[in-house]
DNA sequence: GACACATCCGGAGAGCCTCTCCGTTTCCCC
DNA sequence: GGGGAAACGGAGAGGCTCTCCGGATGTGTC
């Protein structure tokens, strides 16, 4: 069993990549299996071998941006104030999961699973390394755990993903401005009234 | 055109109704509406004429349901204190929301049309109510909207929801920690150091 | 270069779902 | 009890997910 993949399958994988990028821009969660094997010019078969569950598929294309977003977090705890850096990572955080009209919060929402795990994993100790950070500073209270911030920094990116078609309607609150009050939280209060 | 709807059409409106909470019950958003048509003993043509589309049905289940949960806004700020009434309110609206395995917060993050309209209109107005209640009271921060508050709490409810297969793994956070979380901000600061 | 063979492809198709259309049945009112 | 409006129901079109397997295609070997 070579260790090496055959050089169409390879090309292949990515063909289907791109065509499943295009496919969740466009219609977010509503993307068709069948129609990104299509675009690829594959069939489903191919698709399914290559992605068992439309999860797979969903991480296989977010890797990269899961890698960026995580190497992110080293970046700006080693530059920037820890609490500049905590904000900022948590902006960029809710900015990913709003890609793909909000299709990245579900893949958090799923069941880890050998192919999403890393995934999950890895995000989870960026925020928890730059929450940490900010609490070793003073800058965070301290009983505020990592995945009691993701979730509620997850909830902001799912309540203001829109799906294709519907745009914000005017008055709707900005995921900055829910983030603003969300990180009025994290502060440690000055004293307990 | 009679006012009135025929007896059997209301008695096949009724046993939809008590199909859809089943199968909702059961299986979430992924509940077939074939499925709750065949059920209630009943044509898919008839359900699709009582209901014409999935959010239709889902707002009628849930009308009476909403309708409490504004009700008991009012009671609340009639008989507790405006924190209290306050947090008790959001708890209930996460309660609210979670039903279904979090299928009641879909309604309320679709696009509102002469369907839903009455039930986005009647929550975003209870909500308003307890909110400037306590705003008046001086128990929550003052420039603090009713929609920020309101998907902040939907934001609890859409993370801590399971569908129907998965519980919840042992150190996930619970809505109760997370409102508790939420509460912190809105509560005024002491003073801004 | 040709051969053998593991790997990979493609697409037909089963099964389910949503939603529509229209001939038929059922109720309601006179 | 009879006429007509209102409502029913189920066949069926079209699409989606996912599987299966005969056939094509790279790849290492001689």
């Amino acid at each position: 069993m070579p260790t090496t993949q055959r050089t169409d399958a390879r090309r292949n994988r990515e063909r289907l990549l791109d065509a499943a990028h295009e496919a969740f821009t466009e219609a977010g969660a509503d993307a068709s299996l069948n129609d990104i094997a299509r675009r690829a010019g594959v069939g489903p078969g191919t698709l399914y071998r290559h992605f068992p569950t439309r999860s797979a598929l969903l991480a296989a294309v977010l890797h990269e941006r899961i890698e960026r977003l995580c190497a992110y977090a080293g970046h700006l705890t080693g530059t920037r104030p820890a609490d500049e850096a905590l904000a900022e990572w948590l902006r960029a955080f809710i900015a990913h999961n709003l890609a793909y009209h909000g299709l990245a919060s579900a893949l958090f929402l799923e069941a880890p699973d050998t192919l999403n795990a890393n995934c999950h994993e890895d995000i989870r100790n960026a925020g928890a390394a730059v929450l940490t950070h900010a609490q070793r500073s003073g800058t965070a209270r301290p009983d505020l755990s990592a995945p009691e911030l993701l979730l509620l920094a997850l909830g902001i990116a799912l309540t203001t993903a829109r799906p294709a078609s519907r745009p914000a309607p005017t008055g709707t609150p900005t995921p900055d401005r829910l983030l603003a009050l969300l990180l009025d939280t994290v502060h440690p209060r000055p004293h307990t009234p």
